[in-house]
RNA sequence: GGCCUCGUGGCGGAGUGGUUACGCAGAGGACUGCAAAUCCUUGCACCCGAGUUCGAUUCUCGGCGAGGCCUCCA
């Protein structure tokens, strides 16, 4: 091991490429903001959860498998939440069957069981943690930090106030106010499309926390019945489980500003700290035809379709190729996503040998050299196809490729088959090489149409030292 | 209007101040009864202009183009 090269991070607050040093190497804590549940998550949505598990995976090889904790959180309240359940019960709310709080229950548990089947198909490790957002809301019995009471002391400390109802974030009370993203709120409001509301001191204050009508969902605060404004949320949910500062902090670039900027407002001004996190990474977007994919543009692909519809490239997808496809790209440049690209992934890893055992190997240094820097999983990928090469020529490198490519999360498999056919298989093959043998080549290319047909793929090769003729075959999917 | 990215061959994508990765696809060949698989070989590029330099795809400046954030957003 002394030979683990440095691993190598690009951080959004400094926009340059550094070596990672954790505050705590026996606890490295990264967190990354996880889905709103209301509905299937697309493959846009999936990226930043491929990305940020690849990394999870490479921060546990190189600091150990229990010295890393991973807190990916489930937005469970928010208005586009209430909205969906409205839609899809408002009768049974209507008639008094079902409550809206229920409702909204449904839908988020729902989802959220769907975005995990989504993402365990996808390769994913599941988080350390995965703290919902309800539960977070009132100060609870464990003592963990809360929205309410970081509210709260912010409040106290003069960074928020309260105004029509709402208590919101005072920008103007925090000097540094727009390290992460750059900006300079007072140079930035020419053309800008910032709603300017009445009672706001500043343009760019945030809503931490605004009254509910009596038909929302609301919990009893000090501010009166409401619900908090969408940032409070991973605050205090970090805060709960990585603590004040922490190492990493991942996402989406479309959160850079406001979500992360004012997540860092908050939790700084809260805690009295110099920085929330250390590290601040973001990935790029999938795209559609050059274009951000979105919801809200229409142009999404769900993962669920993907899986398990014909709706793209007319078939359904495999979750490992869809995996590949995404980490063939960089994760800081945008991905266009297309029936070409999960078609290159889906041959590469066709080659790639099933057989070994992760567990028995050792990672390529090329393998893991690459994801150090900066989770080049372009470089990874292309170190690990070499790797599949020379293990087709050298089967002792079979367990190591293995070791590698679960590095990246990606485990190519075999399609499974049955005791029954492979044994039938055998007999085939024995009975067309016979055939071979006799020069009957119609008759032993029936055999081989045949279970092409079915699936099974022939391959003929010579034995190095007698030359003669050496059958072996494949399950094509 | 402010801020941030990015522009490399058919596609995906590295990288470098000079000798120009790699993968996929394509072409040719070997092998084969024919295929498939495998192996070998191979064509194809650095947005435009100016500058710095003996020399720039790589550095600087200016264009042009694309995308993103500034509103919910991975």
């Amino acid at each position: 091991m002394a030979d683990t090269p440095v691993l190598t991070l690009y951080n959004t607050l400094t926009r340059t490429k550094g070596p990672f040093t954790p505050i705590d190497p026996q606890n490295v804590r990264m967190y990354v903001c996880g889905p709103t549940v209301y509905d299937f998550a697309h493959i846009g949505n999936a990226r930043p959860v491929i990305v940020f598990d690849v990394l999870f995976r490479v921060l546990r090889h190189v600091f150990g498998e229990t010295a890393v904790t991973y807190a990916r959180n489930i937005t469970d309240v928010d208005d586009k939440i209430n909205a969906r359940a409205l839609r899809d019960f408002g009768a049974e709310i209507e008639s008094g069957r079902l409550s809206l709080n229920a409702a909204i229950r449904q839908v988020t548990e729902k989802t959220a069981n769907q975005f995990h089947a989504d993402v365990a198909a996808l390769g994913c490790l599941a988080p350390t943690h995965e703290p919902r957002a309800t539960e977070f809301v009132q100060p609870r019995d464990d003592g963990k930090a809360d929205m309410i009471t970081l509210i709260g002391r912010l409040v106290e400390r003069g960074h928020a106030y309260e105004a029509a109802g709402e208590v919101l974030f005072d920008t103007g009370s925090m000097a540094d106010y727009g390290q992460l993203s750059k900006r300079n709120l007072d140079e930035q409001q020419a053309g800008a499309r910032v709603a300017v509301d009445g009672h706001k001191k500043n343009p760019g204050d945030f809503v931490l926390w605004k009254r509910s009508s009596p038909e929302e969902p609301g919990w009893e605060s000090p501010w009166g019945r409401g619900r908090p404004g969408w940032h409070i949320e991973c605050s205090a949910m970090s805060a709960a489980y990585l603590g004040e500062t922490f190492d990493i902090h991942g996402g989406g670039l479309d959160l850079i500003f406001p979500h992360h900027e004012n997540e860092i407002a908050q939790s700084r001004c809260a805690h009295g700290t110099s920085v929330m996190a250390n590290v601040w990474m973001h990935n790029g977007f999938v795209q559609v035809e050059g274009r951000k994919m979105s919801k809200s543009e229409g142009n999404f692909v769900t993962i669920h379709e993907l899986l398990h519809e014909d709706s793209f490239g007319a078939r359904q997808w495999p979750g490992e190729v869809l995996r590949l496809a995404m980490l063939m790209t960089h994760y800081r440049e945008p991905i266009d996503f297309s029936v070409k690209r999960l078609e290159e992934a889906e041959r590469l890893l066709a080659r790639w040998p099933a057989e070994g055992r992760a567990e028995r190997g050792r990672v390529d240094d090329a393998v893991l050299a690459a994801l150090c820097d900066d989770l080049n999983t372009v470089a990874a990928v292309q170190a690990l196809h070499g790797l599949a090469g020379r293990a087709a020529q050298d089967a002792a490198l079979l367990d190591d490729f293995a070791a590698s490519a679960a590095l990246l999360g990606v485990v190519p498999r075999k399609v499974e088959v049955s005791g029954a056919l492979e044994a039938e298989v055998e007999a085939a093959i024995a009975a067309r090489l016979a055939l071979l043998k006799a020069r009957d080549f119609a008759a032993a290319d029936r055999i081989r149409d045949d279970l092409s047909g079915r699936g099974v793929q022939l391959k003929d090769g010579k034995d190095p030292q007698t030359g003669e003729r050496v059958t072996t075959w494949e399950v094509k999917r």
